[in-house]
DNA sequence: AGGGGTTGTGCACGTACGTGCACACTGGCC
DNA sequence: GGCCAGTGTGCACGTACGTGCACAACCCCT
């Protein structure tokens, strides 16, 4: 699941966690970070810890893979920028 | 790449970062962060945000897949737990 | 030799984090 | 109807964040 922002993240996350039949107290206590936190991360909080996120998926037995974008060879935001010029 | 930590995700932006031929001036301009702080995000800090982190990942035009891993039905961490038992 | 660029890191500042607790709300079950 | 589990969220607490600034160290070039 490709994930470019917070929402995109802890919508995700909340959706493994359903599918593997876990509430927010089991995932909480795997992944040992607290209850209220989890629920903010669920809720696409921006400001929530790496760290706590990658313990998380780990413990939803999943993983992260970070790679180009199949973009041109300009950087994406500039690549983006000309296209918003106007004429 | 796959991540599983914030080691690895701080050296594979800065491996990124350095093959897009940017300082970590340039990017932290480009991304909206301080440079201070992605010196921090590259040294493999795990209380950063992730708000922050997902800047940096676009800036550079990557972008993060999120999947389940290859593995058995059961927990990843009750697979490995099962793994790691003394007999 | 010096100059410049890059990077790591300590400190100060103001703000906000993670956590525990508690409460309210919703939905399902009996 | 009530009960229970699950969840969202405000508050208090102690700690630490992101940022700017500054400085030291290293490397490369002239």
């Amino acid at each position: 699941m490709r994930l470019s922002n917070c929402e995109d993240l802890g919508s995700y996350l909340r959706e493994c966690r359903r599918e593997a039949g876990l509430s927010q107290a089991d995932l909480a206590a795997r992944a040992t970070v607290s209850r209220r936190w989890l629920s903010d991360l669920e809720a696409g909080k921006p400001t929530v810890e790496v760290g706590l996120v990658f313990k998380v998926i780990s413990a939803l037995g999943l993983f992260v893979d970070c790679r180009p974008a199949p973009e041109p060879e300009i950087g994406l935001d500039a690549f983006l920028d000309s296209l918003g010029r106007e004429p």
